[in-house]
DNA sequence: GAAAACCCTGAAGTTACTATAGGGTCAAGA
DNA sequence: TCTTGACCCTATAGTAACTTCAGGGTTTTC
């Protein structure tokens, strides 16, 4: 299989594979006399892995220690679930800040009627304040689950 | 004011404002003898604006468009409330979009009871199941909002 | 007078890709 | 046989919003 073939397997596009590859998610496949990358079905469950993972909003970092415990299918599964329980954990804080986000959101988009002068515009005003929760990004920084935008 | 003052204020780093300076937020301010910069108080509103905007999850773009509206007071505030609608609509996808993935985990977690050899645990298997959702991270990309890591 | 605390610039690193430039390979049709 | 098109290759740069680092200079305090 060529490398496209394994992308439209997989939704995922030729450079992501070739990422992967460099990320070392993927070993170094088999090369063809022309120099292409050969690959065994079997890579396109390990790729459906990963971009399963990725669809969970696991980090390729959390992604390579389950890969490891999946190449090794004979020790015990250790910390798979500690791993999980702290992306589940990431995954609800997030949520909650979105949502104490969108309270504040919702209540300031109240205060603008379209077409004041600029200096009487409620959400400027607003936004003008200091930060209610100052120490949000900082946290989010270090904590890790991916932002409102992109 | 020094810079390292106005962070303190703002609860951002140095290297935060000097950021903002290379990017248009901030003017260039004036320098003392030495090249140290110089702030008056009312940079402090300017860069507690952007932090605010900032931790309402908005991204440098959209806090350049309202601090052209913040510094133009006598206009009309035109678009500041469609933006904020946009915006809010940003986040309440996001939200959704978690609250899905943290049903998928929490179903998931259930499948491993820690210890068993790697190729008996539930949620390598699961995790090994092509992505039910496979558009997801696609349209991320395209649609702005933070993801769960950083 | 010297150490500590602060400031400066410029460049590179972070994440998970995407995009671009400038090529080579291969199968099919004219 | 030649060429067209679809596919592949590598290497590099760009994205967002910073952070970190290297290698300095300045100001304050003991």
């Amino acid at each position: 299989m060529r490398i496209g073939e394994l992308a439209d397997h997989c939704g995922c596009s030729v450079e992501t594979l070739r990422y992967y590859e460099r990320e070392g998610l993927l070993e170094l496949p088999k090369r063809s006399a022309g120099n292409y990358r050969r690959y065994a079905d079997s890579d396109i469950a390990r790729v459906q892995f990963i971009r399963h993972c990725r669809s969970l909003d696991m980090t390729l970092g959390e992604i390579r220690t389950l890969l490891s415990f999946r190449d090794r299918p004979n020790e015990p599964c250790g910390d798979v679930s500690a791993l999980l329980d702290a992306h589940i954990a990431h995954v609800a804080h997030r949520i909650r800040e979105l949502q104490a986000l969108q309270r504040e959101l919702t209540q300031m988009r109240r205060l603008c009627v379209k077409g004041e002068p600029a200096k009487d515009c409620g959400i400027l005003r607003s936004l003008s304040k200091p930060t209610r929760v100052a120490a949000t990004h900082r946290s989010f920084a270090k904590d890790h689950v991916r932002r409102t935008h992109r």
